[in-house]
RNA sequence: GCGGGGGUAGCCAAGUCUGGUCAAAGGCGCAGGGCUUAGGACCCUGUCCCGUAGGGGUUCGUGGGUUCAAAUCCCACCCCCCGCACCA
């Protein structure tokens, strides 16, 4: 399907931009170079408005740099690895109705080209050629020569990333090892959040099973708080369950049967047996690190089938526990049957944990404050929580506890879990916290994945480099650098290789593929020379390791080199030397989802391979757009791709509402309004500039100065957000900052347009281009420019232009206007004649005074000024108070903006602004206008308004 | 739980770092007027409450505090959004 703007002439600049190939950027030594790039996108659906907020304004600030002078290098690719596409052809092929009805309505694939879909590799084709459309038509200003994707379907790229894991490796980044994940036993996989019927975001927990040895076998207890073994009563099993006894790593426990089976997913397990819960209750098991022999109960609490079935018990800390000794306290039957009752009798919490807010027995104290009574109530499952959370960070080990008396819990915990472990009395056991179902409706369990390889992020050295660098580069907005820092504290070991999906095979161990993740940490710098492959000067096989490593790290002799795999020495010295001039990236801009994962990664990539001087300098992160307030999904139905949003705005209003919606980490938020809003003032715009464009040029005027001054103060503005990635300040000043003072000069001049007002427009086209491009091109030549806008040469303020006298002269038209109307608007009745008395001359001495005092900051000594009125004028002795408070006030909201000496010189020439003001003012508010001066001889002032008249602010009177 | 962001007028959203210029930009919506054959677009005015003179009163999640002065600084609390590893 065609993606087609309704704006005629959007198609039309993506054409000549690139005839012209203005955007394809080689290495230039006399300019200064610019690398700017968003990451690349997974080819599994079409753009959405959220791909479109990150690269318009990635798009925006290259347009920027590009205006500013820079060579601008802002290329694009398309990330084919992952798993999804593999599950989504999976679904189809299995006839998911879901996904069909998904892929037609939502995504708009024909529905003739479905029967493809069932093959990923098509699939992501599909997406690729669809999207790069969008790309163009959004306006994205890309050097499409060094385009690519990824993957070992592409011919270059696994040779890029094959040199990446080799080097991570020889500098001993990756490891091996074991790995946690939700398992499907059915599926024989890994099963994602998105593979999952029930139990989204839940992931493994690790459980310390804690032994307590029973004659030749351990019952392992399951627990998260190790710790608390020190105030253990006695064990509890599930009376109605048969439990297992295996050999689990050569030492035989007994644990629930589905344990047993969950175990066999994480270690070696031998099922030897069956154990009956009569042969357990009543006897007794010994306790580790205390050595104290402790019962075995009955209890309704244990879940055979979460943990291993197997609970110590811990009264005085754990309301679960304290319950149940209460419940089987009351039930008969069952102190009889299993002759219990002398046993359950000499149970007593053992308080082993100091916490404010509580007394010995937390556990006993909630049990008792919610009046439970079974050890089934649902309320336990809070009182737990509380306990736990309470314990956890304010807990103290008690004098019981052996070396870990005096610990806190939080360190406790580990230790004795620690100390568990090496004694042989504790072990792993990984364990969902809640049920998880697989699509295919299956119960998950934690497999432990062998084997599986790593980067080792964890590693303190490498973190701290990344740490130090971080400090060093340019992250907009400020915020977001200490999320980066915590995120680099965070992180640990990243498994980087998976069995299935499209990617690279590890090149020294095929039968993994390099993830998702891990394949897209590095490629920015592949950017810098994928145009000689892709432009057929190196064969992709010819990209060997040696290539690369000369390449990218000026490591060994290229004549060799160049000799070995056949190429000129100039080509590969030319690419070495287009690396050298491009990198290292200047800015990536992002979603901030990216933050704790991508963007970290990438840093921590560039920083394991690459010299210290082509590390990232700055990386930009934006929200993630919400649909009408809500959160965009497919699921929702509001899913919105950019093609659709062209197809019914074109790109330039798409990009428009996009950048007004939001800027830093705020989430923006698309709504239709606004995309109308937003095309009518586009609309408003080229009238404008049509107007202008066909304008008999008048002689200039104040209110040019005026119009110059202003724009000087934007430019100056727009150009400093734009620096700091303030997209939506910058465009919203660039849009309607300009476009207010626009309609006041028209309103001032009566309609006449002079030559500052054409230039006005031309700069204000200049400085709309990076946002929207095709509008400002159209523009430009309306204007009767040649060339293109988008490479004019940004505009700079130029200082001599300001002009406060200017300015202050029209603000102080608008305040008198506001004034009058005010007036107006409270005696309810239009005024036949207005009289504006401007300020006697001995005034400004007043007006004097009272800067010295802001200046001073001495604003409340408002005395002094009462004082000099007085005895200035004894008989404005009645109104002095309130003159001197006007002046104040009316003042204070001049001073920010201009100087002493301007001020003064406006109330000097205040008489002359209004009188050439007059006609304005009649023209605006259709009254008759008389302005006099408070000193003339016989002034008509018959409700006495001249005597409240005060500089840079006259008397009114109106009749 | 941990980490990050945020709560401003009917709605969206600036302002908060650097307290006074803040009844608080801008846009939308709404109301009135203009333009127009009409609609749309466009232009002007108004849009917390009170007020027959440019003024006064009460507001910026809640409750305290600092200060001559707080949307802005400090403390406590409530609420919302996002990320937390095999989804990209």
């Amino acid at each position: 399907m065609e993606t087609r703007s309704p704006i005629d002439y959007e198609e039309k600049w993506i054409k000549r931009w690139k005839e012209a190939k203005i955007f394809e950027a080689d290495p230039d030594p006399s300019k200064p170079k610019y690398f700017i790039c968003v990451p690349y996108s997974y080819q599994n659906g079409p753009l959405h408005l959220g791909h479109g907020f990150t690269y318009t304004r990635g798009d925006a600030y290259a347009r920027f740099k590009r205006m500013q002078g820079y060579n601008v290098l802002f290329p694009w690719a398309w990330h084919w690895t992952g798993e999804a596409v593999a599950g989504t052809s999976e679904r189809l092929k299995r006839g998911d109705e879901s996904i069909r009805r998904m892929l037609i309505e939502i995504d708009g694939v024909p529905e003739e080209l479905l029967e493809k879909f069932t093959d990923p590799v098509f699939v992501t084709k599909y997406y690729t050629e669809e999207n790069k459309v969008v790309v163009d038509a959004m306006g994205f200003s890309v050097d499409w020569r060094r385009e690519f994707y990824t993957t070992d379907l592409h011919p270059y790229y696994s040779r890029f990333i094959q040199w990446q894991f080799i080097t991570l490796k020889n500098r001993g980044y990756v490891a091996i090892g074991k790995h946690p994940v939700v398992w499907c036993p059915n599926c024989k996989s890994a099963t994602g959040d998105h593979d999952r019927l029930i139990g989204e975001g839940v992931s493994p927990e690790e459980y310390v099973l804690v032994l307590f040895k029973f004659n030749d076998a351990y019952l392992a207890a399951a627990t998260l708080r190790p710790e608390t073994v020190f105030g253990v009563t006695n064990i509890w099993i599930n009376p109605n369950h048969e439990y297992a006894l295996a050999e689990v790593d050569g030492k035989k426990y007994i644990v629930s049967k589905r344990a047993a089976e969950k175990l066999r997913e994480q270690k070696n397990v031998k099922i030897l047996g069956s154990v009956k819960p009569e042969d357990l209750i009543g006897k007794y098991a010994e306790a580790p690190l205390i050595g104290k022999p402790v019962p075995i109960l009955p209890a309704d609490l244990v879940d055979p089938n979460f943990g291993t079935g197997v609970v110590y018990s811990v009264p005085a800390h754990a309301p679960y526990d304290y319950a149940g000794v209460i419940a089987l306290r009351s039930n008969e039957e069952r102190l009889r049957r299993y002759g219990l009752k002398e046993i359950v009798e000499k149970i007593k919490p053992i308080s082993i944990i100091r916490v404010p807010g509580y007394g010995d027995y937390p556990a006993v104290e909630e049990v008792e404050r919610l009046g439970i009574k079974t050890d089934t109530d649902s309320r336990l499952e809070e009182a737990t929580k509380t306990i736990y959370s309470k314990e956890f960070h304010e807990g103290i080990m008690k004098e019981n506890c052996g070396e870990y008396s005096g610990k806190s819990v939080n360190e406790a915990r580990d230790l004795v879990k620690a100390k568990l472990i090496e004694l042989g009395l504790g072990d792993i056991m990984w364990e969902l916290p809640e049920k998880v179902v697989c699509r295919c409706g299956t119960e998950n369990v934690v497999k432990i994945v062998e084997n599986q390889w790593f980067l080792r992020y964890s590693d303190p050295e490498w973190k701290e480099k990344v740490r130090k660098h971080l400090m060093k580069m340019e992250i907009y907005p400020e915020e977001a650098r200490q999320w980066f820092l915590n995120v680099v504290d965070w992180l640990r070991d990243w498994a980087c290789t998976r069995k299935t999906g499209l990617g690279t095979r590890l090149p020294w161990d095929p039968e993994w593929i390099v993830e998702t993740l891990s394949d897209s940490t590095l490629y920015p710098a592949l950017y810098t020379i994928s145009k000689y492959p892709n432009l057929n000067l190196i064969k992709p096989d010819q990209l060997t390791l040696d290539v690369l490593n000369y390449v990218f790290l000026g490591l060994g002799n290229v004549e060799e080199v160049a000799k070995k795999v056949g190429v000129d020495v100039d080509l590969l010295k030319k690419m070495r030397e287009e690396f050298l001039y491009w990198y290292p990236v200047d800015m990536r801009i992002s979603a901030k989802e990216l933050v704790p994962n991508h963007l970290t990664f990438y840093i921590f990539n560039h920083v394991a391979i690459f010299e210290e001087r082509h590390w990232p300098r700055g990386v930009g992160v934006n929200g993630m757009v919400n649909i009408e307030g809500e959160k965009m999904s497919k699921s929702r139905g509001n899913f919105i791709p950019l093609k659709k949003a062209i197809m019914k705005y074109g790109a330039d209003v798409t990009r428009a509402t996009l950048l007004l919606a939001a800027e830093d980490l705020d989430d923006p938020d698309w709504r239709e309004r606004n995309a109308i809003e937003i095309k009518n003032m586009i609309n408003q715009l080229l009238r404008i500039v049509r107007e202008v464009a066909s304008a008999e040029l008048v002689e200039e005027n104040a209110v040019d100065s005026w119009l110059m001054s202003r724009l000087q103060r934007r430019i100056e503005n727009i150009t400093e957000w734009m620096e700091n990635l303030k997209t939506r300040k910058a465009f919203h000043d660039a849009l309607y900052g300009l476009y207010n003072d626009w309609r006041w000069y028209i309103r001032r001049t009566g309609g006449s347009i002079s030559k500052i007002g054409r230039e006005f427009i031309e700069t204000w086209i200049k400085l709309l281009a990076p946002f929207i491009p095709f509008t400002a091109e159209e523009a430009w030549s309306i204007l009767g420019k040649s060339g293109f806008v988008s490479v004019e040469k940004w505009p700079a303020p130029r200082g001599e232009l300001i002009n406060p006298e200017a300015e202050l002269a029209e603000e102080l038209i608008m305040r008198l206007m506001e004034d009058i109307r005010s007036i107006i608007n409270v005696i309810k009745e239009k005024p036949k004649k207005v009289y504006i008395y401007v300020a006697s001359d001995w005034k400004r001495g007043l007006l004097e005074r009272t800067l010295n005092l802001l200046k001073e900051g001495r604003s409340r000594e408002i005395g002094e000024l009462i004082k000099w009125i007085i005895s200035n004028k004894p008989e404005l002795k009645k109104i002095a108070a309130n003159l001197a408070k006007l002046m104040i006030e009316n003042i204070s909201s001049l001073i920010q903006n201009y100087r002493f000496e301007d001020l003064m010189a406006a109330a000097e020439r205040e008489l002359d602004i209004y009188k050439s003001a007059s006609e304005f003012l009649t023209s605006e508010l259709g009254i008759e206008f008389e302005v006099h001066s408070e000193d003339e001889e016989g002034l008509y002032d018959p409700k006495k308004k001249a005597s409240s008249a005060l500089p840079l602010r006259p008397g009114i009177y109106a009749e």
